[in-house]
DNA sequence: TAAATATGGATCATAGAAAGACCATAAAAC
DNA sequence: GTTTTATGGTCTTTCTATGATCCATATTTA
């Protein structure tokens, strides 16, 4: 067999990674909605669904936000400190927020 | 070409990843690190970190989470409302803790 | 200034994730 | 009870994200 790459986690990815399918899962099931159902919604395979709520970290990450976001589970809301915490201190991430478009001074540096 | 299968994101997710990859930015830049040491750390290549930096959705959420925990832009902090909100209400989640390892009653039906 | 280092981006091969079946069991609905 | 329906899991194929390597441009250091 040459070389499987077999990737390491850390505790918290793995606890986070976890956690959050369970938030997913458990709003799926406030929502009463099947696992079938919300995959369609979300564009995936049921398969998938069921590895993002099984916390598999070996998912893309595009796919988890997407289901997130349809059952309502969401890392980054706008009143949430999660974010907002870490949002009033930089001028960086202004340029990445739909809001606030700036203007470039010069040319142009940013390429978001 | 057979039908390459393009994938559609919410604006929310890719807003989201977006900040997340920004924040990550942010605080390999305060911690004056390298893209390619904080990539070695996480046990990724480079441009695997450039692409999470720049808010690709198709990267693997493991290596994501792994990243942002290096440099300690976590989502799920212990003190946070973003997790702890919705925490407090369900029980099964409970499993899923680390810290409260629930006997289970009769047979395995939790899989984790 | 020049030399060294860091970053952005592009290309390519491949390990492996995702889809799409399948089946077995579990849970609802009847 | 029976009949659907949902879920968990496996297997195979398709497709693509990743790592590796390259180069060009910034950015830093001497």
């Amino acid at each position: 067999m040459p070389t499987s790459i077999t990737r390491t986690y850390s505790r918290y990815s793995r606890d986070a990674a976890a956690l959050f399918g369970a938030l997913i899962r458990q709003a799926r099931n406030e929502l009463k909605i099947t696992a079938q159902e919300l995959a369609d919604r979300a564009g995936i395979s049921r398969g998938l669904l069921q590895r993002i709520e099984k916390g598999n970290l070996k998912c893309e990450i595009g796919a988890v936000f997407e289901v997130a976001a349809i059952v309502g589970v969401k890392l980054f809301d706008a009143n949430d400190s999660t974010m907002t915490k870490h949002l009033h201190q930089t001028k960086e991430k202004l340029t990445l927020l739909p809001k606030s478009v700036r203007k470039k001074s010069k040319a142009v540096h940013d390429d978001f």
